[in-house]
DNA sequence: CTTGACTGTCAGGCAGACTGACTAAATACC
DNA sequence: GGTATTTAGTCAGTCTGCCTGACAGTCAAG
């Protein structure tokens, strides 16, 4: 039996919780970005993939430097270059200044994967906006944003 | 150097991702909900408890339904039930109509929990709505609301 | 009363991320 | 310059969360 994800018919009487809201929406959002990859020919990729092609620098970047911008651990970050580069989408090239590092960088494919996810991503805000209206979706980035700002410290 | 994760300063149009951003808020939401259920004396209650706190009837349920419900197996509910029944949250009692049955009930403490999640969850909501303004918290609820009843289909 | 479906549990497996231990290389100390 | 400490990346092992498969007991339809 396949277990269809919490649908409540209409809600019940309370409200959903708000975390609820949120993790469904990216997880929408995520869901969208993945797929759309995929028809574009970017097969592949997860969602932890991000961590890398988010964090990188326009000349590539250490494996220790992906680690502390992504918040994972140096082993958990290799393992994901690791994936990355069976997949064509980073190569790691040595760093002429210290024979210890590496620099990963993004490949061709790679830049083209992570310019095409920014695409979809703007895309996607886009589409809300034009059902749910720009100033609402705009208005949903800055409400989150200063949320953000001010509980982070 | 402990680096905050991906906090670009306010730069060219370099967005955060709308999925980064919805993931942020959730996790605030989240870990200050469970903080603060530890403080009022809950103990030891993690995220996927969420699970049975949130789809249980107030009669109780079964097993499978609290599966159906989550969207997780019979047998992953069924560690997080036994670790809630560990805690003293919940208890298993014979179904009297089926033999095979057994009803999942929150204990005195459970009922408890449950309150006191809601009112914390009211609660955050609340202080948000103090610091951003009482219309962009309900308009961030409502356009949620609205953007997952769009795209679940 | 036999057959099939359902309830909950036990067992085993896999994926993702962790801690610990290690080598090679760079840097600091004296 | 020589030694000690720190740093970069990797290998190994473990833990957690969730999965699939298999099962005994029970219910329900013919």
């Amino acid at each position: 039996m396949t277990t269809r994800s919490g649908k409540r018919g209409k809600d019940d009487e309370g409200n959903v919780p708000l975390p609820t809201l949120l993790t469904q929406a990216k997880d929408i959002a995520v869901d969208k970005l993945h797929q759309r990859l995929a028809d574009e020919g970017f097969e592949g990729i997860r969602y932890v993939h991000g961590s890398v092609f988010r964090f990188i620098g326009p000349e590539g970047s250490r494996l220790t430097t992906l680690a502390e911008r992504s918040g994972l651990t140096k082993q958990a970050i290799g393992e994901v270059v690791s994936e990355l580069e069976r997949h064509g989408y980073v190569e790691r090239v040595a760093d002429s200044d210290d024979r210890r590092a590496k620099i990963i960088r993004l490949t061709d494919q790679g830049t083209m994967a992570q310019v095409a996810a920014a695409q979809i991503l703007t895309d996607i805000e886009w589409r809300w906006s034009l059902s749910l209206g720009q100033d609402r979706v705009t208005t949903l980035r800055r409400t989150l944003e200063e949320l953000i700002g001010l509980e982070s410290d």
